[in-house]
DNA sequence: GTCCAGGGCCTAC
DNA sequence: GTAGGCCATGGA
């Protein structure tokens, strides 16, 4: 079995450093990670900017924005009736806990933290682990859908863990390490893109030497 | 026309 | 606890 670091270092030789994640500032970030919900990060930007040029990117603005309007500006994105609903119920949160600031917010240390932002509607575990990472710097591990797929293929998984059993796998087995956790869920995601979709052969897949479907399927 | 994307909620069982 | 349906746009 080929270690996390690794696969890790093959990824990053492959890729070069990705310095994710791609947003001008921490709240932008998050509004993101809400956005980016099942969704290609294509459609997320046109979002993103739609709401930057309505001067929107901040809690207070979010809150004041009618629902329509919002839903308006996030169209793109997809899924945009629920995406304004959950946009709004976290601005309002940080209006009412935390002085409209994701920095007082971040600020908390990570699991009481965490366990706050899974209390949210709208934000799940890689949600909530993309803005603790990203925009906060913690030192937390995220995990999506390229994440399992490519590991189980890797065979350090078996395809049928949950989140969190797949977030402590990578934890216990990673240097605590901010910027390796941020890199390391970027890479993944660039790799999957170019590699994981259609073709399980992965022609010209940098984890091709040591990728347990080929292996399997010679 | 079909498939899929950097998920999460709700309901039924 | 988990399987299935639902949410919606836009590019490949």
């Amino acid at each position: 079995m080929t270690d996390l670091m690794t696969v890790y270092q093959l990824l990053f030789d492959r890729y070069g450093p990705r310095h994710w994640w791609p947003a001008e500032s921490p709240f932008e970030m998050a509004v993101g990670a809400i956005l980016t919900q099942n969704t290609n990060w294509g459609n997320v930007e046109k979002a993103v900017a739609n709401l930057r040029q309505a001067d929107a990117l901040s809690a207070a603005a979010l809150c004041s924005l009618s629902r329509s309007e919002l839903e308006k500006l996030i169209t793109p994105s997809g899924f945009f009736r629920q995406k304004a609903e959950r946009l709004q119920l976290f601005g309002c949160f940080l209006r009412d806990h935390y002085r409209g600031s994701l920095e007082l917010l971040l600020r908390k240390s990570l699991e009481p933290l965490r366990k706050e932002l899974l209390t949210l509607k709208g934000i799940g575990p890689e949600t909530a682990d993309s803005i603790l990472l990203y925009a906060g710097g913690h030192l937390t591990f995220v995990v999506d859908a390229y994440t399992g797929r490519l590991f189980s293929r890797l065979g350090h998984l078996c395809g049928t863990e949950n989140y969190e059993e797949i977030r402590n796998f990578f934890l216990r087995r990673l240097p605590r390490d901010v910027g390796l956790y941020n890199e390391y869920h970027a890479l993944i995601v660039v790799h999957c893109k170019e590699h994981c979709r259609k073709r399980p052969d992965c022609p010209g897949c940098p984890l091709e030497m040591i990728c347990a479907y080929r292996q399997q399927n010679p």
